[in-house]
Formats: C-alpha cells, sequence, structure tokens
RNA sequence: GGUCCCGUAGCCAAGUGGCUAAGGCAAUGGACUGCAACUCCGUGAACACCGGUUCGAAUCCGGUCGGGACCUCCA
C-alpha cells in the first residue's frame, strides 16, 4: 500500500509499526456546537480508512479526541449560564449521533481533555523541565526557537511567519510564534497546576493522549488540512521535544468542503449542519468518496443529485442480484471469485491502496453494477451470481454503503412464484396485484 | 505583503512524460417490455491560454488569465 505522507509530501510504501496492526489517531471536534458537512470528512474518510485497513485484514487501534475545555465551550456556557460539563456532554451526544447519521463507527476510542488533565500538566511540566517551556505570569509557552524542524510539516520558514505574521504582538511571548500550553484565567473551568490556576492550551492535549493511549510513535496521524499549521506543526515541536520523534509515521491531511464552490461561512449563512443534512447518509457517502481525500470537494445540489441517482442504479442492481439468490435460496453460499468479478474486486482494492482512491474505487463498484445488470440479463450461473453479492458486500463493507434490501420468507417466495405464473398465464389483474404486494414489502 | 494549491466534455471525476485521454451522470439513436419500474447496446463531446525543455507534454519549466486556501486555537 503506498499513503502520501504529508510530512515529507511523498508516496510512500506503508509498513506498520506492529505487523498485522494500525495505529491511528485523528484529531476530532471540539464539543461547542453542531457539527457542519465539511467536518464530516475527515470523520467519514478516516471511517473508510479503518475499514479498509480491517477488510483486509489488520486489527487497527483508532483514537480520536473529543476537546471539552476551550475558550469557545467556556464562552458559550457562560453566555447560556450552564456549565462547560453540560454544554460540552451535550454536543458530545449530538457529534456521536451525527458520526452515526453518516454511517460513520463511533466504537473507538474518544480521549477527553477533562479526563486527561493530569497527563497534560505532567507533559507541560516536561517542557519546562526541559527548558523548551517557560512561565510568564501564570501563563507558559512552547519556546518555538528550540525546535529546528520547526516548519518542516506545514513547508514555512520561520522568518517568513514572522513577518508575513497577523498575529497580534503579545507582549508576554518572547516570541511571536511562540504558543500557548497553559493559560492562566479567572473565569470559567480552570484546574491547578504547579505553575497556576487555568487551563490547557489546544496543541497540547493530542499529543499527551497519543502518549498515553498508544505509548509511543504511531502509523498514521490525520486531520484535516486546516490543522496543518500550526496545530500539528505545533504537535510535533512539542513530541520532538519530549520524545525525541515526531508523533507519526505517515501524516495524512483531507482536503476541504465547499459550498457552491465557496468556503461555508457562519456570516453568509451558507453553513449546513449534519444534523440538518436532508440527504441520503448513503448519497452523502458516495460524494464524500467521489473526490480523492486530498483535493477540495464541492457540494451543490446538482452534485448530490447526481449521487442520488448513482446510489439509485448501484442499489437497484444489488437488490435483484440478491433476490435472484434468495429465491434459489442462495444467498449465503460461499464461493471461490470467478471472472469478471474476480478483476473487480482487484481494481478496487488497487485502487484503495494507492493512497485511498477512492473515486476509482468507486468505478470499480460502477463495473461491477454493470457487469451484475448484464449477468442478470442473460445467462448466468449461481457461481456467478454469488461472486458478484460477494464483491458487493466487500465494497459495502469498506464504503460503508447500506441498501435496503429484504430477505425472503418461504411465503414471499409462494409469492413470486405466484406473481410469475400469473404473467406465464396473461392474468395481468392478478399479477399486477401480486406485484403490488411484493413492491410494498420492499422485495421488487 | 508572504507561502501554497487548483483549472480535463453540459456536470462530477480518474490519469501526473509514451498505445486511439478511464468511468459515471446528463444528451441523443436503438433494443427489451402486457403496462410500470428497472436494464442493455450504440453515438457525439474535454486536457484555460502562450511559450520552452524533450524523439514524445494533460503530465516537467516559465509567463498570462481565472478560481481557492493558509499566514487568526475555523476539518
Amino acid at each position: 500500500m503506498k499513503l502520501f505522507n504529508s510530512y515529507t509530501n511523498k508516496l510512500e510504501k506503508f509498513t506498520p509499526i506492529k505487523p498485522g496492526e494500525v495505529s491511528i489517531y485523528v484529531c476530532g471536534p471540539t464539543v461547542y456546537s453542531y457539527i457542519h458537512i465539511g467536518n464530516a470528512r475527515p470523520v467519514i474518510f478516516f471511517d473508510t480508512v479503518k475499514k479498509y485497513f480491517e477488510h483486509i485484514g489488520y486489527t487497527v487501534k483508532f483514537v480520536s479526541n473529543l476537546t471539552d475545555v476551550d475558550d469557545k465551550i467556556i464562552n458559550k456556557a457562560l453566555a447560556l449560564n450552564t456549565t462547560e460539563k453540560k454544554l460540552s456532554e451535550k454536543y458530545i451526544d449530538a457529534f456521536l449521533s451525527d458520526v452515526e447519521k453518516v454511517q460513520s463507527d463511533t466504537n473507538y476510542i474518544k480521549p477527553k481533555v477533562t479526563d486527561y488533565i493530569d497527563h497534560i500538566i505532567e507533559f507541560i511540566q516536561t517542557l519546562i523541565d526541559k527548558d523548551y517551556a517557560y512561565k510568564k505570569g501564570g501563563d507558559v509557552f512552547f519556546r518555538v526557537d528550540k525546535i529546528k524542524e520547526y516548519g518542516y510539516l506545514s513547508n514555512r520558514n520561520i522568518d517568513d511567519l514572522r513577518s508575513g505574521s497577523r498575529i497580534e504582538v503579545n507582549t508576554k511571548k518572547e516570541n511571536p510564534l511562540d504558543f500557548t500550553l497553559w493559560k492562566e484565567t479567572d473565569v470559567g473551568i480552570k484546574f491547578l497546576a504547579p505553575f497556576g490556576e487555568g487551563r490547557p492550551g489546544w496543541h497540547t492535549e493530542c499529543v499527551a493522549m497519543i502518549d498515553d493511549v498508544f505509548g509511543g510513535k504511531i502509523d498514521i496521524h490525520g486531520g484535516g488540512s486546516g490543522l496543518l499549521f500550526p496545530h500539528h506543526e505545533n504537535e510535533i515541536a512539542q513530541s520532538l521535544a519530549v520524545n525525541n520523534h515526531s508523533i507519526a509515521n505517515i501524516w495524512m491531511h483531507n482536503g476541504m468542503l465547499n459550498i457552491d464552490d465557496a468556503k461555508m461561512s457562519k456570516s453568509e449563512g451558507t453553513t449546513i449542519l449534519v444534523k440538518d443534512l436532508d440527504v441520503n447518509p448513503n448519497v452523502f457517502r458516495l460524494f464524500t468518496l467521489s473526490t480523492h481525500y486530498r483535493s477540495p470537494i464541492n457540494y451543490t445540489d446538482d452534485v448530490l443529485e447526481n449521487y442520488a441517482v448513482e446510489w439509485e442504479k448501484t442499489q437497484q442492481a444489488y437488490k435483484q442480484l440478491y433476490l435472484k439468490l434468495d429465491l434459489l435460496e442462495k444467498v449465503n453460499e460461499t464461493v471461490t471469485l470467478v471472472a469478471p468479478f474476480k478483476g473487480i474486486y482487484q481494481s478496487f482494492k488497487d485502487a484503495m491502496e494507492e493512497d485511498f482512491n477512492t473515486p476509482n474505487g468507486i468505478t470499480a463498484l460502477q463495473e461491477l453494477v454493470k457487469e451484475t445488470n448484464q449477468l442478470l440479463r442473460g445467462r448466468h450461473t449461481v457461481e456467478q451470481l454469488r461472486s458478484s453479492l460477494t464483491v458487493f458486500k466487500a465494497i459495502f463493507t469498506v464504503f460503508s454503503l447500506r441498501p435496503q434490501i429484504t430477505k425472503l420468507t418461504d411465503k414471499d417466495r409462494k409469492l413470486h412464484r405466484d406473481w410469475q405464473q400469473a404473467r406465464t398465464d396473461k392474468d395481468f389483474k392478478r399479477a399486477d396485484e401480486i406485484r403490488d404486494v411484493l413492491q410494498g414489502k420492499g422485495i421488487l
């Protein structure tokens, strides 16, 4: 398998640290509000990564954090006269229900900042002890100058950053690029640390969590390309300081999602929340996977309509295939894949192993639909039908697509025979009546 | 101002130096069909523009035009 590594900007052969296992960490949401469909892109993409690795036999340890301590949470809790805990719990529930809505797994490891305060404090203390961090009043900052590699991930040099910076100069900092590890505070939730009462900055949590949950360097660190700088750059700086490694062998970043060719904007009212999304989840997933994960993707009604048609067609073929086998009571037979389905399955895997080229994976699915329809129209063997079904199931599992099918009872099988008989007898009135029943049950 | 990305048919989208540039949707012409729905076969249509490197460029380099992102704790 080849993966594009954002750290080296190269396509690299993937070799897991432990054979047969993959460790993945993806930056999760700050739970102060509902997520929008742009946030859903990394959710769906990395869920697909996980499912593909599992499909080809790996054990995947998948971790994604929940940031439940943050200025936005504190400010909103104050404004609504509630507690940070209540607020974040509400949006954690909302987040997980949105993740489920887009048919992604929620059974992964979800560390929260509030459960990691001790680790974070310990981590910051180590940075101070090693002189990579310094105190100014009750605040603690990271000393960026000490890291020679700073800027390597995001391809920037420190001089450019400094001259082009629009950051308002924080006079407490030795260097404008230094970032906050701990912030002294007198409002909202706060914690007691040896260096003062306050709350942690955002950039330390992921490093501390990865350290604790995985206990060392991991295979893949993922997130949106918006996190490349400064968040991931800062994570690496801290990890180099404390652990002398850059956290992950492979860094993967997904591109942004636009709506009608423009970035989603709260002020323009163009944001679409996942909870408000009125699109079949299968269609939304197909859409999301229809563009390579590193490219930007554009959400428009026309494009979604396109994938709605695509999904209907796919589901239709699968349904016909399933029905045919179910009528023969051969749904559960296992079979060795025959042509052309063996080749289609191979194309699918080849696409996925080439830096998760899901658009080409979808092309394999389209080919499967076409071959299956041809098969159903003409002469075919159970072996061929079974092969098709097996490949369908594999692709559906990896892409997490869930077609609606109705499994037949013996009664249904009889009803279907009666329908065919009535048609043979040209008793169209009766045939149509039975057809209505079968359609009502979702069988046809 | 600094850094970077992108521009393939009406739409979506692969391909990143070498056969006649995948695939899908839409369009159009056939076929199948008791009626529906579904489906199958065929057809046309594309590398933003200009220059360069090369035996050979959608692919590499330079420029022009157009779109976008980051430099603000926005995936």
